[in-house]
DNA sequence: TCCTTATTGAAAATAGTTTTCAATAAGAAA
DNA sequence: TTTCTTATTGAAAACTATTTTCAATAAGGA
């Protein structure tokens, strides 16, 4: 299912501010915040107010379209999502994204989690940082810079 | 070693603000906003700049002796950390914040990842959030897990 | 107690996000 | 295509969060 039919579904249009931050995050690949949305938007002379970029993270947020990305620190930005899978993995050298699904594992983990602390553990945040492949080959070193 | 020594061993001081913010913390046990610690501040009499409240947590961030705690659409706040662990699950009912270490589980989970992907996986930030034991007893039904 | 200097707090500066509202344009219907 | 309804836009203002500045203060070693 293409964008429009996605938004359409829902009763929402595809706009122009709208079709100018997927096509950002899409050609990026990375998490973008919305200052780095809007700024690409007037690179790209496809300027589109700051004001829609917010509004346009927020619906695709709650149809969960995209994802925000956080670093220990802080938010990282907004990054596509396919539906479905939860977690990332952000290169911190080139902040590459990298959706994968881990569920097999983390559910045994959550399985311990709750026999040791008896809470009953209904969602989760989980997001790893490393070096891409790319950026392991640039590295000199496989250890840690 | 009590927090007196912790910060006079880094050349810090322990002053009447940061007394007050490991205090508040201390008593919450849940993650706390700067502005919540302020305020909490104020109602105990002990009143202290917004901005040191600010700083402190800085400090004790860089320290290692507090921790950001997130959600999935924001910063919930500040707790402290007992040094090692990085782990925090946190009631979404009450915001009671527990520790746990989970690094047994999580290394199958990363050796995984690695392979899948190729990155060099050196972080992670994992949180969890559910009904603390407390809350589920206060909670009629048990269903959803 | 004295002395050095890390720390404080008020205000101002900066940054990030949300609300308001009249004007616009998307997309269904004719 | 044209018309119509209303979701959406964008500029400005409001609001909230955080950081910087700097003179005054106080922690803790000598």
């Amino acid at each position: 299912m293409n964008w429009q039919d996605k938004l359409n579904k829902e009763g929402l249009r595809l706009t122009t501010p709208r079709r100018v931050v997927i096509s950002v995050l899409e050609a990026a690949g990375v998490p973008l915040s919305p200052q780095t949305i809007h700024q690409r938007s007037l690179d790209a002379d496809e300027e589109i107010g700051l004001v829609s970029v917010y509004r346009t993270l927020e619906m695709l947020t709650d149809l969960g379209l995209v994802r925000r990305v956080h670093g220990h620190e802080a938010c990282l930005g907004y990054v596509l999502a396919s539906p479905g899978h939860h977690h990332h993995l952000v290169c911190r050298s080139c902040s590459t994204a990298v959706e994968f699904s881990g569920m097999d594992d983390l559910s045994t983990l959550i399985d311990h989690i709750q026999e040791e602390t008896g809470f009953l553990v209904d969602e989760h945040m989980l997001q790893f940082s490393g070096l891409c492949p790319q950026c392991r080959k640039r590295t000199p070193h496989h250890d840690q810079d």
